[in-house]
DNA sequence: TCTCACACCTTTGAAGTGG
DNA sequence: CCACTTCAAAGGTGTGAGA
């Protein structure tokens, strides 16, 4: 079958993360790795678990998973998994869904792209803006599927927006706990998914490393990619060992910073953001003071700075403005385009309301069919320094060569638009408000399941060694971008907000087996959901990210994409039907919290990489074993049951070890 | 570079009103 | 009972001073 979404041309898609039976499944690779020692980077707050503790308990299980002649060192996850009567790992049976994922207010992002986009991220959380928005579109309908998103470093590089432009300032820093946000409607069916579109509004940045909201967690001045996942499972237990469908849209990648570095990233979402009204010029807000205070001669000469640079960089007055249609581009026609008002800077620039005619300049989105991609901010990667990361974002790089301009920024100039045709995008917001996601009404008053990880995200060749394909062979997996490097997957993160959809839909109960059924992540409280009582506060598993997982590889045929990224011949390529494990062996990077699982004394990265294969795992049949001899309790109720049994577990097991943690008074009601 | 309080704005939902 | 309007609270913005 041809892949759809690679037909589409409108996402950047890889489908690495294929169906594994539980037999295939390479957590086991990971289990065999973790430790006990590994434990004290899981949080509960105290008292969160009130319910006794399981007569089979964590002990209990790993008694009778000993008993059942698993591993040792999987004993007490494979045995609460077990207990819990996880009897079907089985993924969901393969179906003919073609899904086809556009993302929304594609125009919108391919103006901020075209600048570098800039993403807030504060203490107490921002959202992203432009929303990420998707439309799905041929799910089965009567399926129900789960969707995720989460945030990845796009290179090891640090920036700095030096000369109005963003240049490599070094490498990363250490990578912050990745969190995987699962949209607080899953699970839905395909038919709900592609009622409307589906927005990923709710979720928030953070540089608060010790954020316990389920925001995500990212670095100030590094550049980030968001991902799209789509699961089709029903049961959020099946998450680790369904099928991930991955979608990337190059347009969405973004730097992330404590304060805007770049005044027209500001005034673009000044113009676009409704929150943001009172700044606009017509606005009778501060910003329209503020101006009348404003040194117009500094303004000049910021622009001609710009305006010299851009001349070198392609940065040039960029000023988008193009109607944007906020709804999905890809469906419709042009649609309503964006309003968009000449910035401060742009009123003392000739030519700063020049617009962007996405058609004649091209697309720097993934269904552009320009070669490389001239308008790529990051037209200067900090792969060329980082010598074990040699072609990250192959997206720009790739055809397109090595700049002699550093700069992360290459604007081209754009197409004028002096008549401004603005069309107030807060239609974006309120749609989004409407959609929320667009499946259902619910209201996001809690605090969101995240489970977390410590592996690298990032898109990096170190992945490569790291990814587990289980049953693959011969087939390799390209990261979008990084060129030719392999994808990682590390959905060891999840965060979602399970009051509205899981515990209307049947999956509180699943949360915490999420946990357990992940080998890691953590759980945050959701008042009114049936674990709402025990899980007040979110709980951060700092947990073993991953499975093992090495990528046997073979080269994707040339797609039907035209996406910059689609040049990657992965991204490029017809969706393979593979067996994947999602789940990657930590990596010897530098951990936030220095607690790698490598440090924690687990595999070197060579041999995880190894016993990420399915052929190579030293517990290959860890999870038959558990499939077969599992007790059949697979009813929610007792998932809830078991899962909270296996929580108060692990709980006990590090009794002690997270007391120090502090619970967030607030945590039980963000809202 | 980051944090915070702030003013300004939209969104949301409860309360009120009228048919 | 339903639809509509009004209103206040909650929450999302960028700003700018200060650390």
């Amino acid at each position: 079958m041809r892949d759809p979404v690679f037909t589409t041309g409108t996402a950047m898609a890889y489908h690495p993360f294929h169906a594994h039976r539980a037999t295939d499944f390479p957590m086991s690779a990971f289990l065999a790795a973790a430790q006990p020692s590994f434990f004290p980077a899981l949080s509960l707050p105290p008292g969160a678990l009130t319910k006794p503790l399981p007569e089979h308990g964590l002990a209990g299980a790993a008694e009778a998973a000993a008993a059942a002649g698993l591993h040792p060192a999987l004993s007490h996850h494979q045995a609460a998994a077990h207990l819990r009567g996880l009897k079907s790992l089985e993924p969901e049976e393969e179906v003919d869904d073609d899904p086809k994922v556009n993302l929304e207010a594609k125009d919108l992002w391919d103006q901020f792209h075209k600048l570098g986009t800039e993403m807030v991220i504060t203490k107490s959380g921002r959202r992203m803006f432009p929303p990420f928005k998707v439309r799905i579109n041929g799910l089965d309908k009567k399926a129900k599927y789960i969707l995720l998103m989460d945030i990845v470093a796009a290179d090891d590089c640090r920036y700095k927006f030096h000369n109005s432009r963003w240049m490599v300032a070094g490498k990363a820093d250490p990578e912050m706990p990745k969190r995987m946000y699962i949209h607080p409607d899953s699970p839905a069916t395909g038919e709900q998914w592609m009622a409307k579109p589906v927005a990923f509004h709710k979720l928030k940045l953070t540089n608060n490393i010790s954020d316990k909201h389920g925001f995500t967690i990212l670095n100030s001045m590094h550049k980030y990619q968001p991902r799209f996942h789509i699961v089709r499972a029903n049961d959020i237990l099946k998450l680790p060992y369904s099928t991930f469908r991955t979608y990337v849209f190059p347009e969405t990648e973004f730097v992330a910073v404590t304060a805007y570095q770049n005044d027209k990233i500001t005034q673009l979402k000044i113009d676009n953001n409704p929150f943001a009204k009172g700044f606009r010029d017509t606005g009778n807000g501060r910003r329209e003071k503020r101006k009348q205070l404003t040194m117009p001669s500094l303004r000049m000469y910021e622009d001609q700075c710009k305006e010299r640079e851009g001349a070198d960089s392609d940065a040039s007055s960029t000023e988008p403005s193009a109607g944007r249609d906020t709804s999905h581009s890809p469906l419709g026609p042009g649609g309503s385009p964006l309003r968009f008002r000449p910035g401060r800077d742009e009123k003392t620039c000739s030519d700063s309301e020049a617009e962007l005619d996405p058609h004649d300049e091209g697309f720097t989105g993934s269904n552009s069919p320009v070669g490389p991609d001239p308008v790529s901010p990051y037209s200067s990667r900090c792969e060329d320094r980082v010598r074990d990361r040699p072609n990250n974002n192959a997206t720009t790089t790739a055809d397109a060569g090595p700049k002699k301009d550093h700069s992360i920024f290459s604007i081209r100039n754009l197409e004028k638009d002096k008549l401004g045709q603005r069309k107030d995008t807060s239609d974006i917001l309120s749609k989004d408000s409407e959609s929320s996601g667009g499946i259902s009404a619910s209201k996001d008053t809690f605090s969101p399941l995240m489970v977390q990880t410590e592996s690298p995200s990032h898109f990096s060749p170190s992945h490569l060694q790291s990814l587990a394909l289980s049953g693959l062979h011969g087939q390799q997996f390209f990261n979008p971008l990084s060129n030719g490097s392999p994808l990682l997957f590390h959905p060891g993160q999840f965060a979602m907000s399970p009051a509205g959809a899981f515990s209307a839909m049947g999956m509180s109960h699943l949360l915490a087996s999420v946990s357990g059924g992940l080998e890691n992540g953590g759980l945050t409280g959701d008042p009114h959901a049936p674990f709402g009582g025990l899980f007040p506060y979110p709980y951060t598993y700092m947990a073993a990210a991953a499975a093992a997982a090495s990528a046997s590889a073979s080269s994707l045929p040339a797609g039907a994409t035209s996406s910059p990224l689609s040049r990657n011949p992965f991204l490029s390529s017809t969706r393979p039907r593979l067996r994947f494990n999602p789940y990657q062996l930590p990596v010897s990077l530098p951990q936030p919290s220095g607690a790698s699982l490598l440090s924690a004394g687990l595999l070197p990265v060579s041999e995880c990489s190894k016993s990420g294969s399915r052929e190579s795992s030293p517990v290959p049949d860890i999870n038959h074993k558990l499939v077969s001899t599992g007790r059949a309790s697979a009813s929610p109720k007792s998932s809830i049951k078991d899962s909270v049994n296996e929580l108060q577990s692990i709980q006990r097991l590090v009794s002690g070890l997270e007391g120090q943690r502090e619970p967030s008074p607030r945590a039980n009601s963000p809202k």
